[in-house]
DNA sequence: CACTCATATAGACAGTTCTCTATGTATGTT
DNA sequence: AACATACATAGAGAACTGTCTATATGAGTG
């Protein structure tokens, strides 16, 4: 296996929240800016910044800073190794021990 | 979408464990009972209950009792369920909003 | 330079999670 | 019937999470 239990749960992890799952539905538009992604939702600024830490922080998103504005995208290459590691889970007998 | 946003959280919630990634991964190999599984760890036995209710809630994984012993496998329909959603992730545009 | 706008960080706080010990339940054994 | 084995449940406590308000940072504007 390439990464560990430790680090694919640090990705779950991000993934395990109404909101996040929501905010990734979002990017699979394409690149949004915070500020457009925060009109979707009912909580403050900081709140957002703080879910936006968490999916970039497990690298599923990845941030780009174009003048005042940040747009986050998803990070296809960590999404397909997350559905790798789902196949690894329905194939039997795979290497994931 | 089949389910909403609320119920893939629970199922990412359910992966969002190291001990429980190692669980499942286990699980690949065949039907587990417990007390097979507690083996592996070096926490107690009500932690491990606690786990197994976790993954079990989720759909992720079904317990099967058969005389003392519960067995517990991997519910493939649910994690295919799972392997289909990260799809619609990493393709744009699905119908995921 | 002073100000505004977009985002991040800090600190507080309620709610949740993961672990434990103690106990309950259900099944099999002597 | 008494005991042992496999697992679940209850309750407690430390650690973590998601939210807020207040403040900081950094980039553009007048």
């Amino acid at each position: 296996m390439q990464y560990g239990f430790d680090e694919y749960a640090i990705i779950f992890k991000a993934m395990s929240d109404e909101t996040r799952l929501k905010i990734l539905a979002m990017l699979t538009k394409g690149a949004t800016c915070a500020c457009h992604i925060l009109e979707e939702f009912h909580f403050t600024q900081p709140t957002l910044s703080y879910h936006m830490k968490q999916l970039t922080d497990s690298g599923l998103v990845v941030a780009n800073k174009k003048k005042k504005w940040v747009y986050y995208s998803i990070n296809k290459e960590r999404m397909n190794l997350l559905h790798e590691y789902i196949s690894k889970l329905i194939e039997p007998n795979t290497e994931l021990l």
